[in-house]
DNA sequence: ACAATCTTGACTAAATTAGTCAAGTATACA
DNA sequence: TGTATACTTGACTAATTTAGTCAAGATTGT
């Protein structure tokens, strides 16, 4: 799990979909202007969200995105996951086969980073899109 | 809080010294060469522990460092913090006084980083240098 | 004296991030 | 049917950060 603006700035826009997305698509052009995030930017992000099936498009004069499921079905985790490519907490994961820092074993601290990144995914496992808009909500934003 | 190899290291490294630490100052080089770590770049992570008290050292011939406290006193908080000076999980803490992308408000995400921040600060705040060798002991590495 | 070791600052190559740029394709609507 | 709007996708790049290196010294044990 690799945290990023990419994946800030994805859940910024998808918190924002969430809460426009009644019934007409929303264009990235709106999200850009809403939420301060530049339009190419949105554009990459966007076009992983929907490879990862959880935006769909709709193109044309009064095209956008919506959201392929409830915001509450979708988890940050799965946001997540879609921009942020690579999945990692701290180095020494990549070169598992041959042990960490070119050594033969795993490192002492190899362990602790596996816990690490369960404990991270747990928390976005647990978190979706509808918890954030009433949370944004509730505190008057 | 900054995930970084250098909070790797120091880790590791501090793990090496609480285990050969009996009575003897444990060398840099020693560290160095167990934990396939550069000696210049332990240098500048033993500063920084040193400054925040969690090692101290002993100069000359058979000089080296050791821990200012039992193993289970230190908490791997303590060395993250330590190393890592700047706090962050993702952007958008530093700007805070001006809201986040240079908006007036907070962002919709804002809570939840800090949110996540703390949920972080829980699993290394729960965590000590004695878990580390116990456990590393236990699955025979 | 001298070798081992800590002390500290300055510098830098490589990687990553956070975008920009560009050239399209598809659709709605007048 | 033309045109504006919006999505699609790949390539490129400036700035920042990371993960160190280099260097020059200060201390201490033997």
């Amino acid at each position: 799990m690799k945290l990023t603006s990419k994946g800030r700035y994805a859940v910024m826009a998808l918190a924002d979909l969430a809460k426009f997305n009644s019934m007409n698509p929303v264009s990235l052009r709106d999200i850009s202007l809403r939420q301060g995030i530049s339009l190419d930017f949105l554009e990459q992000i966007f076009y992983k969200l929907k490879k990862n099936n959880i935006v769909k498009s709709i193109r044309g004069t009064r095209g956008g995105y919506i959201l392929t499921k409830n915001p509450e079905q979708i988890k940050l985790a799965n946001i997540l996951n879609a921009v942020d490519e690579e999945v990692k907490t701290v180095q020494c994961k990549k070169e598992s086969k041959k042990g960490c820092n070119g050594k033969t074993s795993k490192c002492i601290t190899h362990n602790l980073w596996d816990e690490l990144e369960i404990h991270i995914n747990n928390f976005f496992e647990q978190k979706n899109l509808k918890d954030l808009i009433s949370n944004s909500i509730e505190s008057r934003n």
